[in-house]
DNA sequence: TGACCGATGAAT
DNA sequence: TTCATCGGTCAT
């Protein structure tokens, strides 16, 4: 996907993301899935989102990536021990990004697998954290470009209208409204997704 | 320098 | 529903 992909608002980035592939080469080999569930969040504004009221890139700051170009991963870990991967959404200027929240599985299931310490299927990549441990995804890929070669998203079968659904994201309650918006977005009848809290 | 806590996952 | 687990963040 060519870098204007990402040019513009989380939100319709992260709709549009739906049925993508997101796709991760690594020395141990190739694994992907399609992208069945994202969450977006809005920049400064938004109450949920790492870059709420933050002014300027402070050096150093984990949310930084976020004020740049969209199109590079945001990558940061979770409770201490899981990492969640992000699609940086917009401007520069515009800290705006999206969260990758489910896949289905698609190439390099057998790496994914061994990785992950599961054998199943639906469980394989059925969330932010699970998705990172079974595509090899770490904190040195914070910043990659995703028109690059490490890690990149490929265009899917489009998704429509009457397939997706959008309702409220998943554990962030501690953003008041914001935690109403409808800023997650799910495939309808995947039996791929984190969780099925919240649909309508 | 230190206290607090989370865009989760797995077990119970 | 509970808890493991620890780096990031921000207040001193």
């Amino acid at each position: 996907m060519g870098r204007e992909f990402y040019m513009e608002g989380a939100v319709a980035v992260a709709r549009k993301l739906l049925g993508a592939v997101l796709v991760r080469n690594s020395p141990q080999g190739t694994a992907s899935g399609v992208i069945v569930e994202t969450e977006a969040y809005a920049g400064r504004d938004d109450a949920a989102c790492h870059s709420y009221k933050r002014d300027a890139p402070a050096s150093g700051h984990r949310t930084n990536v976020m004020f740049g170009p969209g199109g590079v991963a945001y990558v940061y870990l979770i409770y201490g021990m899981h990492c969640c991967f992000n699609v940086v959404a917009n401007l520069p200027g515009l800290p705006e990004a999206v969260l990758i929240r489910a896949l289905e599985p698609k190439d390099g299931i057998a790496l994914m697998r061994e990785r992950r310490g599961v054998p199943g299927l639906k469980n394989l990549c059925s969330g932010p954290g699970k998705l990172c441990a079974a595509l090899g995804i770490t904190r040195d890929l914070y910043g990659a470009d995703l028109c690059g070669g490490e890690i990149y998203i490929e265009r899917g079968e489009p998704v429509p209208d009457e397939s997706a659904l959008s309702t409220r994201r998943i554990n962030v309650d501690y953003s008041g409204e914001a935690s109403l918006y409808p800023y997650r977005f799910v495939i309808k009848d995947s039996g791929f997704l984190s969780t099925r809290r919240y649909v309508a």
